[in-house]
RNA sequence: GCAGGGGUGGUCGAGUGGUUAAUGGCACCGGGCUGUAAACCCGGCAGGCGACAGCCUUACGUAGGUUCGAAUCCUACCCCCUGCACCA
């Protein structure tokens, strides 16, 4: 089956240019097509997760993959969607922004110099180096602003005479002119990208037509959001992050464990490599039993959890999770906090300690939660805003602090 | 540029001088029922302190002012929306 097909069954693809012509090229040729991260952040999240996929379902079609990392566009800030201009990066958090997205990327897709190796690539590495008179003539000349203005993205802002700066303007024709790049260096022929890029991405096929008329191509995917109608990735805490300093192992793993039933197989389509047959399986939820579908939502976590952190990985915040959820299992892993032996002789109050783990916010909060009777020691509800822990509660040799049901910590005295 | 409307808590949206930290919906959090689901029901939802009664600090675009007292009145400024004009 080829790629395009993969990803159509699998639930990526929104959008894309003439289908059957982009099978046929799949299909006949070894096709190099790419996919563009903002360097925001030194990490990527859960939702980069969804393109990070199709680079990686692309690779293993025998395909090559291009990541490219906006490091000169990010210096301009795409303003698709944004009602107001968006901030601008320096160099220098670019810069290491990137090697951390590197990292992460690496363990999706292979890079090396083989035909389908994957290429991490700079934008900016062409960008800096326009001249812009030379730059208006060769490529200018190809954009039409009549057309442009007429982009959503563009067009509202326009119209709410709200003002779009000419460095925003360009935004498009620097994308597009991305893909033309890499087309001449690399025969780039395929651009995927996250729906609100359509405009983008196709503005680039175009220029790509024009200047090479070699023919190029476009998948979009739609934004994943969950049954419950939420971005995908998101909770209350924030984004869940694939850098384990800013998620936790743990908690990157509860995220996927505590999906909706309605998702499972949804997701798996996406964020795991299991044959369809498997993911459809995964996904049924007539017929099974509590036990089953629980087991369903563990497996889909631990795959998950397995491309970003490793198998090891995966299965300890498996084995955690179990265990902090009442079955027998390995604590070692478990988020823990320690204290001091020394205030645990006078005693540590359970507000305190509710603020210092980080679980709650405030000391309001957790007195408020002591009262919505949602704070448990070791099991045993808190009914007392005084409660304090001491070593009386360690007689396991650690005790277990609960704020509802999902989030839970392990004490350690030291 | 002229005229009219508007900027309220994560969001939507009430409130137009005084029990208003600000009705209500959504989101979110806790409890119940469950399965670490969904749906539903109950409660909470600015921050801090606390002997849990209570106290303090911030908050209704920004900055000032009037007043015993303002999100509510006045002044200036910023931004958004809708007409008209200008640019053609």
């Amino acid at each position: 089956m080829n790629v395009f097909d993969v990803l159509k069954e699998r639930g990526f693809v929104y959008q894309s240019t003439d289908e059957t012509e982009l099978r046929h090229m799949l299909e006949t040729e070894r096709v190099t097509g790419y996919i563009g991260y903002d360097p925001t952040a030194e990490s990527l999240h859960a939702g980069n997760l969804v393109t990070i996929m199709m680079l990686a379902h692309l690779q293993r079609g025998g395909h090559r993959p291009l990541a490219i990392v906006g490091g000169g566009t990010a210096l301009v800030g795409d303003p698709s969607g944004r009602s107001e201009m968006r901030q601008m990066l320096t160099k220098e958090k670019i810069a290491s922004n990137l090697v951390g997205i590197r990292g992460q990327l690496s363990r999706f897709v292979e890079f090396d110099d083989s035909e389908t190796g994957a290429k991490l690539i700079d934008n900016a590495e062409w960008l800096e180096k326009l001249h812009y008179i030379e730059f208006l003539r060769d490529i200018g000349r190809y954009f039409a602003v009549n057309q442009m203005i007429k982009a959503k993205g563009y067009a509202e802002r326009l119209e709410r005479e709200q003002g779009l700066s000419f460095i925003e303007f360009n935004y498009q024709i620097l994308q597009a002119y991305d893909y033309l790049v890499l087309h001449q260096r690399y025969g780039c022929r395929l651009q995927m990208g996250g729906a609100d890029q359509w405009g983008n991405i196709v503005a680039g096929c175009d220029l790509v037509r024009r200047v090479a008329g070699a023919g190029a191509h476009a998948v979009t995917v739609e934004l994943i959001t969950t049954s419950a109608g939420e971005k995908m990735g998101k909770t209350a805490a924030g984004a869940v992050w694939l850098s384990a300093d800013r998620t936790s192992v743990y908690d990157f793993y509860q995220y996927w464990r505590n999906v909706d039933d309605r998702d499972i197989g949804r997701f798996a389509a996406i964020f795991t490599f299991k044959d369809m047959q498997e993911v459809r399986e995964l996904g049924r939820t007539d017929g099974k039993t509590v036990d089953e579908i629980n087991a369903a939502k563990e497996e889909l976590a631990v795959a998950v959890t397995a491309l970003v952190h490793g198998e090891e990985a995966a299965l300890q915040a498996r084995d955690s999770a179990r265990a902090m959820f009442g079955a027998a299992g390995d604590l070692t892993n478990a988020p823990t906090t320690e204290v001091s032996r020394d205030r645990l002789e006078t005693g540590v109050s359970v507000v305190d300690l509710l603020v210092e783990t980080g679980m709650l916010p405030s000391k309001k909060e957790a007195r408020r939660k002591i009262e919505e009777r949602g704070i448990h020691v070791n099991d045993e509800m808190v009914s007392d805003h005084h409660r304090v822990i001491t070593m009386r509660d360690f007689d396991a040799g650690y005790a277990i602090l609960r704020v509802g049901k999902k989030s839970r910590r392990r004490l350690l005295a030291t």
